[in-house]
DNA sequence: GAATAAATTGTTTTT
DNA sequence: CAATTTATTC
């Protein structure tokens, strides 16, 4: 095969190399997925194995990508096994260890993490979920056990407590059979380091090993590549440590800067050609990160022409900024340029909102790659729950988000019932939930609990017999679940379109995957992020955040929101921890060098804050950008002459809107934007129709819970002016009591939490002159 | 007791 | 200003 002579010097130095680790820095667009197919085709051709090789990478798009490039040098290539990071563990660990675990994403363990806090009688004002989260997900990226985290942290008496929720969760997370991302790798890094044999199968099956974004590897991701390449040593990493963006994550950048001290006799080479951007772009992008302390020794250049300078853009408001970008991509596109040629990115996700509202009133087609993740939907995540109650028995927060989805009148307080006995019979929650009818008051509930058992027994059963779709379609059915969610809003709308769109990624799955089982469409399911979507051939300009937009490159880049506070973000201002600061700047270099040809910078005089509104100075990074790369611009994106683009004092503002000056195509386009839509709150019940048809062709298999018949209360055995009793707010006074439907509305008057008003049925007031008639308490229940 | 309406609170980035 | 916690209603 002829294909050396498309390489450059040193990415034939890579790519030729066989034997013994590797490490190759490669500065953004030198041509680093290039050089790693390259090597992996010369890998097979030199007579090794593609069943020997495998190439990790960081998220599904990368390894969608190197499959492809790699199969379209060599036919073999497609026996090679390129996986995320946790696609790969999890495929370990299903063979060695059991198939049937579920996996728990952010919201799942954030549920379960609240249960432990909860269990433990602690306070989740004091031990915040998210932050025990954090810390507990910092353990496990340091492979530090709840013994381990205990044992440092000695003496902490906070500490000591978040050990023993750690601990907890732990323990949790096996009884349902579960692991949370983190424990993915760790896991398996523990089967292989513990277990001789098996890592021995994997070492020996795994010769060589790639290793792509290594600057990105955490603790034990960076132990998980030294098992799987222990014993041949033929490890190739790729990295460029000035685009090491996840530190907060656990990412540490020290992998990728000591990897010649782990690996004596390590080749170093470094792709220091770009052949992506102008020289303009680069040098900017060259000048914000040379500015950092901590990176390898190197320099990006390329032999593209100059380009055309950064544009800086000063608008009034977020909507002018969103506003401004729409004009400059239709002036582009009038140019000849496709939609697809743009992008915009921010630094978090709530900025997409004001941009996508301008493209939207403008009617440029855009495909967001952020936001409300699509497996994160709360119909989404109910239907995969039901999945995942079938695929594990064990999974003790998927029951509990559908046992009462649709409703089936089991509450918090039958819930904590529930989990009552199980502990204290020592049953799992799916057991506990069979035998609902031992639960000491639960009453009539017990019944539509054992249905609801009953029927994912049934549901189980039907799934060995049927593929994933016809499950979720059975269950769509049974449950009703279309109904439940349409509700005349057009949010109800987008609920069923989601639901549509699980079932028909669902059918695809059956028609593509090899593995048609439902627990690798759950896997599959758990292990994707919406940019593994982003599809190159779709004509639209692509709208994500800076973190989503690594790895990828278009002629226009868009990095709007250029402001101090929101990038860099407060947190990294405020920290004042230089690391923090580092990590903005390098992904303020990785925005730059996603761009070819034109890079523009946004910031807003005034930005609208949760409550406030913020006028921010433009973004530090913006000073460090030489002069001569850079050029203000009017909202038409022409260059303004007579003064100089706006540093941090005397900030201009846009000059306002108007079509005037622009050619008729796009003068119409260049109407001064219109307020926000505003959504009619009356809007017509649309879909109802649909949805009763849909419904109506099928049979529904069960009968829904009877909706509890509010039971007729007795009239209470206290009168006006009595003193009551009531458990929480104490000794009060009686001040009104009057016929409420069924039951009765009583006012009590209490000294210290004033006046509350209860439904006399379900209060639990007890009147205090009437002591002795107090007998018919539980006349029903 | 469960469903719903009101109030509050807290916001980076993601496998 | 949205999603979650707390108060109110049935």
């Amino acid at each position: 095969m002829n294909y050396l002579d498309k390489l450059n010097p040193s990415q034939r130095e890579a790519a030729m190399h066989l034997n013994g680790p590797l490490l190759i820095f490669a500065g953004a667009g030198s041509g680093k997925t290039r050089v790693l197919t390259y090597r992996v085709a010369r890998l097979i051709e030199q007579g090794v194995d593609p069943y020997h090789i495998i190439a990790i990478t960081f998220t599904n798009k990368a390894a969608k990508e190197m499959r492809e490039r790699i199969s379209n040098i060599t036919p073999l290539g497609e026996q090679v096994w390129v996986s995320t990071f946790h696609a790969a563990c999890t495929r370990i660990l299903r063979r060695e260890i059991d198939s049937g675990f579920s996996i728990y994403d952010t919201s799942d363990t954030l549920r379960l993490l609240k249960e432990c806090i909860k269990e433990k009688n602690l306070s989740d004002t004091h031990y915040p979920p998210r932050h025990v989260a954090q810390i507990i997900s910092a353990q496990k990226n340091e492979l530090i056990t709840p013994g381990e985290y205990e044992r440092l942290v000695a003496g902490s008496f906070r500490e000591g407590n978040v050990a023993e929720i750690y601990a907890l969760y732990q323990k949790r997370l096996r009884e349902s059979n579960a692991l949370d991302f983190d424990d993915i790798i760790f896991r398996t890094v523990e089967l292989l380091s513990h277990n001789e044999e098996i890592r021995l199968k994997y070492q020996n099956r795994f010769r060589y090993v790639l290793v792509d974004e290594y600057q990105d590897t955490n603790h034990a991701q960076y132990e998980l590549v030294r098992l799987l390449s222990g014993y041949a040593q033929n490890l190739c990493v790729v990295g460029d440590d000035d685009q090491s963006i996840y530190g907060w994550r656990g990412a540490d950048i020290a992998n990728i800067l000591r990897f010649e001290k782990d690996y004596p006799g390590a080749k170093v080479v470094k792709l220091e050609q770009n052949y992506r951007s102008s020289k303009v772009i680069l040098d900017a992008a060259n000048a914000v990160i040379s500015l950092n302390e901590e990176r390898a020794d190197k320099l990006l250049w390329t032999e593209n022409e100059r380009g055309t300078p950064i544009r800086l853009y000063t608008a009034r408001d977020e909507r002018d900024e969103g506003y401004f970008v729409t004009q400059m991509i239709a002036k582009g596109v009038a140019n000849g340029a496709r939609f697809g040629d743009f992008a915009v990115l921010y630094r978090t996700n709530s900025q997409s909102r004001a941009v996508e509202d301008q493209l939207v009133t403008s009617g440029i087609p855009y495909r967001i790659f952020s936001g409300v993740r699509f497996y994160e939907h709360m119909e989404v995540k109910d239907i995969l729950a039901y999945l995942k109650a079938i695929n594990n028995p064990a999974d003790e927060i998927a029951h509990l988000r559908i046992i009462n989805v649709p409703r089936r009148g089991i509450g918090l307080a039958s819930l904590d019932k529930i989990k009552f006995f199980a502990a204290e019979s020592g049953l799992t929650f799916s057991q506990a939930i069979s035998r609902a009818a031992e639960i000491d008051g639960l009453g009539k509930k017990s019944a539509s609990v054992v249905q609801f058992a009953a029927y994912l027994d049934e549901c189980a059963e039907f799934a060995a017999e049927n593929s994933v779709s016809e499950l979720m379609q059975k269950i769509l059915n049974d449950t009703d679940y279309m109904l439940t969610i349409k509700d005349g809003t057009p949010e109800g709308e987008e609920r069923e379109a989601n639901i549509k769109e699980l079932l028909a990624k669902a059918t695809a799955f059956e028609n593509e995957s090899e593995d048609t089982s439902l627990a690798k469409f759950l896997e599959d399911v758990a292990l994707v992020a919406d940019i593994d979507n982003y599809n190159e051939d779709a004509d639209a300009a692509a709208l994500m955040t800076l973190h989503s937009a690594k790895g990828l490159e278009f002629d226009t880049v868009f990095l709007v929101g250029f402001e101090e506070y929101l990038f860099p973000t407060s947190r990294a201002i405020d920290s004042g921890n230089h690391k923090d600061m580092e990590e903005e700047r390098r992904l303020c270099y990785v925005g730059f060098t996603r761009a070819k040809k034109i890079l523009y910078l946004t910031h807003s005089i005034i930005r609208r804050r949760f409550d406030h509104i913020a006028r921010n100075k433009t973004s530090r990074f913006l000073d460090d950008v030489p002069e001569d790369c850079i050029a203000s611009v009017n909202m038409y994106g022409n260059e303004r002459t007579t003064r100089p683009f706006p540093r941090n004092a005397g900030l201009e503002v846009g000059e306002g809107i108007s079509g005037a000056g622009l050619p008729p195509a796009l003068a119409a386009l260049a109407k001064p934007s219109e307020k926000p839509p505003i959504i009619n709150a009356t809007a017509p019940p649309m879909g109802f129709s649909q949805l009763k048809q849909l419904a109506s062709g099928q049979k529904i298999a069960r009968t829904p819970a009877p909706r509890p018949v509010p039971t007729k209360a007795s009239p209470p055995d206290y009168s006006v002016g009595d003193k009551v009793r009531d458990p929480k707010y104490g000794v009060g006074e009686v001040i009104d009591i009057s016929p409420a439907g069924a039951d009765y509305e009583v006012t009590i008057q209490f000294p210290a939490a004033g006046r509350k008003k209860f439904m006399a049925g379900w209060a639990k007031l007890s009147s205090m002159e009437a002591q002795s008639k107090r007998k018919t308490e539980e006349s029903e229940e």
